[in-house]
DNA sequence: TGTTAGCACTCTATAAAGTTGAGTGCTAAT
DNA sequence: ATTAGCACTCAACTTTATAGAGTGCTAACA
């Protein structure tokens, strides 16, 4: 027995209206509802069929079907037909709210939640390694220093740091040469020992406002590697019954709220044909994420210059309306593009 | 009729007993577990009355009494002895992870959470008018600016800036002491279009770019003076079987989510002797949130320096653990002094 | 006069039993 | 190969019964 067209449109049916409803499908809606012409009884062996290969069943005996994960799978590959979605005016709502990279992700997540009404999130992208470009000391006052750390890529972090002696002004222009000199375009992994020592010995009385500093860099450059996540509508989770059962949603709201098992969409080993977008769907154990084992995740990417990218998320019931969001995360990321794009003239 | 002693013990023996089990407490369980040694049915006489004055009810006939919003209000104010909790250690995790505010305040939000498996907020500092303390322009590349903006109490905001023109080296020296000599000390409201002329006339052809610069430093006063809220563990709400209906815990998960309603415990009209460290409990209707007119909230009030403050928040259930949480709260806003004082050494 | 034992009563929560209806699988006829 | 028809199943809902926690009231007691 294979699976000739007929059971195709049969099998295609029966998600469409379950995606619908999220009820069990029976075969009377199944005759009714298509210009198959045919009855419920033959539907019913068709649906006998299709259980046994394993693409529906019975949540119990006398009940309709229901996709199984695999169903889920086969749709969203093959039969599945995207529709545009119109985001109208997005970019300029974004452009508006947001002068910043983090600002705008955190847009982006917000108005994804508002426009789809599933949960989502929205990862920073990924460096690799990231140089130091320049660093500026300024004299805020008598005894504290501000360090302006640029980085490769023009990441500017900010720290201010307390000196246990006076400051003197050239003292402090002194400084600011000697760093320069020593670390400029150096990765993190080249300051070693022997560098920091070198440069300690040539800044006298400050060598532990230098150690500080060096901390600062360090942990700067580090914590610009990390990964963060945002996320919005988290709530929007409760919009549907079958993850509204209190230990669900408990736990799924919690990995929502806690973000670090997200991270982990960003990696992903199934590379994929491009020409998406890199458009992905995560099914239920997919995910790889237990709480979300009722879940489905549609991840894209974007990438704001080449090999630098992040992942935009969207996490709903595994019924979640597939072809919208697959249809809006396509949009946004041409808007993101656009974006990106216009950001260097 | 009035409130004797004895009335109030028994009060006080309902009230303790319901935080505990979240069931309507009966006479008998009182008569039993007190040393009053009454029996039941005397117990049952002065619930009678207890219930007409308006401090428990009962949720159906045949059922145990439960506090009204009155009784807690008259446990919190009179009859709760404070638990000073040891949240042993906590600073010194707090200091280790958390080098800037922002940081700072999430991680107290987290630690507060975990510590009480309530949900917990945390607002940023309200700034009164913050006066810029001076410029600083760094030019990054041919093409790039980048301005360093450090406001009154070593608020530092950095924003990077694409020039239409190519930038030369003494140029940005010159705007920078431009704008330096113009707005150093000024607050947002004396910045007025007399002033932008003059400072236009002195720049060439970098006009643009000063608008620019000028837009930025506006944005960055008025976002600095915007408060912030920071939440965590609201999944914990999900605890407490009387808050865990769906409808509700949508409700409240999503005022958490939005937080723009949690502001509003910022400014209160409530002032209250400070020897509390200005903690304010608000039990049901009086938190004016909607959502939450089944939760009590609890909050305190840090100060960084002088007229600048923040709070710190708690949500629960009302029949929460008001003594802990006050104690907690104490020995955090504790712990915060300690830090902020530290910081100026 | 305050306290208490005792009893009838109330009402929720839970369990048990009954009813309904959507949906199935199988068989026999087309 | 398709379909009408029928017996069967099972979750979901409704109804009825039962248990028990708790009350209010009364009358007796110290």
């Amino acid at each position: 027995m294979d699976l000739d067209d007929r059971k195709l449109k049969i099998l295609q049916a029966i998600i469409k209206n379950y995606l619908e409803t999220g009820e069990p499908v029976g075969s009377r809606t199944i005759s009714k509802y298509t210009d198959l012409n045919l009855s419920s009884a033959t539907i019913r062996n068709e649906m006998a069929d299709l259980e046994e290969l394993g693409y529906i069943v019975q949540p119990h005996t006398s009940a309709g079907r229901i996709p199984t994960d695999k169903g889920y799978r086969l749709y969203v590959d093959t039969m599945m037909q995207e529709k545009v979605d119109e985001v109208n005016n997005m970019r300029d709502d974004l452009l508006e709210k947001a002068d910043r990279m983090e600002n705008l992700l955190q847009q982006v997540a917000k108005m994804l939640a508002a426009n789809t009404n599933y949960a989502t999130m929205v990862t920073t992208p990924k460096y690799r390694s990231r140089k130091i470009k320049f660093i500026q000391l300024t004299d805020v006052d008598e005894y504290q220093v501000l360090a302006v750390i640029v980085l490769e890529g023009n990441i500017v972090k900010n720290r201010m740091f307390k000196s246990d002696i006076a400051l003197v002004k050239e003292d402090v222009l002194k400084l600011n040469l000697a760093l320069n000199t020593f670390l400029q375009g150096l990765d993190i992994e080249e300051i070693n020992i022997g560098l920091v020592q070198k440069l300690k010995s040539q800044v006298g009385a400050y060598q532990e406002l230098v150690s500080e500093i060096l901390d600062a860099i360090a942990t700067a450059i580090q914590e610009e590697g990390d990964i963060r996540v945002y996320t919005s509508g988290a709530t929007n989770i409760l919009k549907y019954p079958e993850l509204s059962d209190m230990n669900k949603a408990r736990d799924i709201l919690s990995t929502l709220e806690n973000k670090e098992e997200l991270t982990q969409f960003v990696d992903n080993p199934d590379i994929q044909p491009d020409e998406k977008r890199g458009i992905q769907v995560y099914i239920g154990d997919e995910t790889r994420v237990d709480s979300m084992k009722d879940c489905s995740v549609v991840t894209a990417t974007y990438e704001i210059e080449e090999g630098i990218y992040g992942k935009v998320g969207i996490i709903g019931p595994k019924r979640m309306d597939y072809e919208r969001v697959v249809g809006t995360l396509q949009n946004m990321m041409g808007q993101l593009d656009d974006i990106f794009k216009n950001k260097k003239p």
